[in-house]
DNA sequence: ACCTGAACACCGTTCAAGT
DNA sequence: ACCTGAACACCGTTCAAGT
């Protein structure tokens, strides 16, 4: 406590706070939030704390477990709650998956990473846990409100890595362009099929589809019996 | 024809092809085959070519559609016959989508690159037209089979992106190590939902969810009206 | 134990200059 | 028009050496 002069060394940096995982990954957030997430390197972090890249390693095993780690900082905003749905499960459970969505869709290139980098974070726990819940007040059986809630969550993160890189990237409205105009394209003797769906097969908002893609799945999770279970299943050749 | 002997500059190099984008193009797909995507870079490929790497962009924009173009080369492989199933275009369509899972399992991070960059190239289309064509013999108003292809590619293809990391990945088992241990370790005060499903959670094959995950799409694309149309929709809030 | 400088082995893309 | 060498501006990760 006594005032006995710091060594000023370093020339005046502000006091340089002492590594530690938490300020390395609020660091790496705080990055993303102001450049994206391909800012987000190893170099680039050292240079922000003011440091070396190799320094990072004593916290971070690697580039993947870093994101991961930003991954599972971004989900703790994701909505719980549902607020702004109604009583009933179903309303709710759209609203906590249209606010997981929402915050992937800020955050392009992390939905990507999500689909591959299998989260385990204490957010994402809580995330899991909510949406376990809801599903299993729809009164499906256990199996089909477990495997459900793997396919919810999976096209979700699905859409935003989809949708939300087009947002953010200027040439993914080329290959969106680019599309349109294949389809059409088309010949009516080569490809009818998609002659005869054209309008519908570019039609509709995100949210529309977003909206009629989570009715889908929540008819055909309840719907569908999970084959090896009590319920009557089709006979499943599939090892 | 006159064998007036060739120059044999560059020391021996057997016949270098000149360039062109299908050579480029055919390339990338040895080398993808022979060590994965990842080493499809513009300088392995220069070099692959005898080239330099600044040779490559009078062909191709940018690594990104050099992937784009691999992905179209790949799906030529896909079965669009589904030989192998029945009669019914319900076992055809998922034979179809279950060859064009099995193709991209096998090319890893070409999944991946398939959920961002939207394909139009002429194998593509073609798979496209072939389940558009299947999915339409379902009976499902038109929205619904436009609608509903997309939700069965994006699946398919979110699927394979997920598991087949998964396979060729080493630390992707780990991340589904910490993911088990994560879920075994929750309390029961805390996540109940999750400890009352937790043995489902984690139970069954790639491919049992795979067959579950097509019924459950198929039987809700096939029931859930797309809104706006004839069929008696729930009222969308939804812009 | 923690931190670092320096190196190794790579990237994508551009551009001026050549043929 | 096509091709290239060389440069610019980056990467992730490791390792021996320091404190």
């Amino acid at each position: 406590m006594t005032p006995r002069r710091e060594p000023l060394s370093r020339r005046e940096r502000p006091a340089k706070p002492a590594l530690s995982r938490q300020w390395i990954v609020d660091t790496a957030v705080r990055i993303m939030r102001a450049e994206g997430l391909e800012k987000v390197t190893m170099r680039r972090l050292a240079q922000e704390l003011d440091t070396g890249p190799a320094s990072l390693y004593v916290y971070v095993a690697n580039t993947a477990e870093l994101h991961a780690a930003v991954l599972d900082a971004l989900l703790g905003e994701v909505d719980l709650a549902g607020e702004t749905a109604g009583d009933g499960w179903r309303d709710q459970l759209l609203a906590v998956l249209t606010s997981y969505t929402l915050v992937l869709f800020e955050h392009p290139q992390l939905a990507r990473s999500a689909l591959v980098a299998r989260p385990s974070g204490e957010n994402y726990l809580r995330l899991l846990e909510r949406i376990v819940d809801l599903l299993s007040r729809s009164g499906a059986s256990r199996e089909q409100v477990a495997w459900g809630v793997d396919k919810l969550l999976q096209d979700a993160t699905a859409t935003a890595a989809e949708q939300s890189t087009r947002e953010h990237d200027p040439a993914a409205e080329d290959d969106w362009n680019a599309l349109t105009r294949a389809l059409h394209a088309t010949s009516r003797t080569t490809h009818p099929a998609i002659k005869a769906h054209l309008p519908a097969l570019l039609s509709g908002s995100v949210a529309e589809r977003m909206r009629w893609g989570f009715d889908v799945l929540v008819d055909g999770i309840t719907h569908t019996p999970v084959p090896g279970t009590a319920d009557p299943a089709p006979p499943t050749s599939v090892s």
